[in-house]
DNA sequence: TCAAAAGTGTTAATAGTACACCCATGA
DNA sequence: TCATGGGTGTACTATTAACACTTTTGA
């Protein structure tokens, strides 16, 4: 096979994800401790670089596999982050995905293997390279998709109250929302269903669990 | 400099460009013959590949400047195309922008000389690789953009009918609008300005000529 | 005089927003 | 009995959608 391209430059390219989960009423993000030189040890997304033979959808499956133990994640690319010096190592390209996982289903013995951990949105420490204009513009997609997508299915449990998904609402609008308003209008949208059961545990009265219709949890990276 | 990542692949990174005008009523699509093997002479995006010391938006500036003439365009990065075989030479991952631009400024002279043209966006030949995706995709993102954002202003002249201003509306939602509402609509947002002027080439009548208010001409590929 | 595009208002339906109290329960 | 979160309705406002005729003028 002839290299038709071979006065050109090759590069280096990364997936980075922004790995979004909710629990206790706050949205998270998982890290992970940087294992390479420059920047070994610091705070970091989650990331790798891209195969041989290898998509880059494919490497950021495998990447969030990897950190997650879950497959078949909902998972959106964000953009190419192609600045010459975001990287005082080497040049590399990075591809950002966001994904959006249910933290109960996360495999928590990872988290030692892999020496990453969930930390609070809205207390996100200094991260490595460009990776805290990663999470920004990440934020800003969830919000302006928040509205139009049922995207809450893949944050939370399969059955979930209607306080649980408004506190989502709110934890990625960032205001408080109505709840009378909330509800008529989640309801109205058809995309969520009532079911039999009810939570006990976080409230005296018990509060119905409701559950997405089918076909609303999307999945994969496309 | 040590190589921290010697370990990893390298590839070939391109842009593409997926560049909108106006002209004639009709939504227009820039492209030229593919000047490399393999596909050499086949229909193609504007393209090019990404230069050592360059930014990836930085490429994507330049290549632009090179076959139209004009710079500081409105441009949006669209995606990320990196499937393994998309390109059946070598490796290349693609990273895809739109741009609209105003046809009238483009420069004529380079048509013959880049072996560019423009084609009308409803009657689109068979790109070469996966460019008719990108197309796709990039009409896709005008439709959702151009109830929000005034970025009619880059691909109309500064003064324009609010027929043509429609006739665009219309050419990106691929609808028809009606009359009265999309001019009360598009005057309330004060977003435009009428003029003095006027426009007696397309109607007996006349009709006024509008301009965007400043501020409103956004630019850059950030 | 007529063809062709410019210009202009009203009404109905829908979606969104603001707002406050009672209910059921376990501790 | 009381603290806690669950659950409910109504009135107002803003936005969107549907719809048809008159005006101007050059050929």
């Amino acid at each position: 096979m002839p290299s038709f391209y071979h006065e050109y430059e090759r590069f280096y390219v990364s997936v980075d994800c922004v790995i979004f989960g909710f629990s206790g009423g706050n949205l998270k993000l998982l890290i992970q401790k940087r294992p390479y030189e420059p920047g070994l040890g610091e705070d970091s997304l989650i990331g790798g670089f891209i195969g041989k033979d290898e998509s880059v959808n494919a490497a950021a499956s495998r990447v969030l596999t990897y950190f997650t133990g879950l497959e078949d994640v909902y998972m959106q690319q964000l953009g190419v982050f192609g600045e010459v010096e975001r990287d005082p190592g080497e040049r590399v390209i990075s591809v950002v995905f966001y994904a959006l996982i249910d933290v109960r289903a996360y495999n928590e013995n990872l988290s030692e293997k892999r020496n990453a951990r969930w930390i609070d949105i809205d207390n996100l420490p200094r991260l490595c390279l460009d990776h805290n204009e990663m999470v920004e513009k990440a934020r800003e997609a969830l919000k302006s998709r928040i509205n139009n997508e049922p995207i809450g299915s893949n944050l939370l449990p399969e059955l979930f109250t209607l306080s649980q998904l408004q506190s989502l609402h709110e934890s990625i609008l960032g205001y408080p929302i109505d709840k009378r308003n909330f509800r008529r209008s989640v309801l109205s949208h058809g995309l969520i269903e009532r079911t039999e059961k009810m939570d006990k545990e976080s409230s005296r009265r018990g509060a119905a669990l409701f559950k997405f219709a089918k076909e609303t949890r999307k999945r994969g990276n496309d």
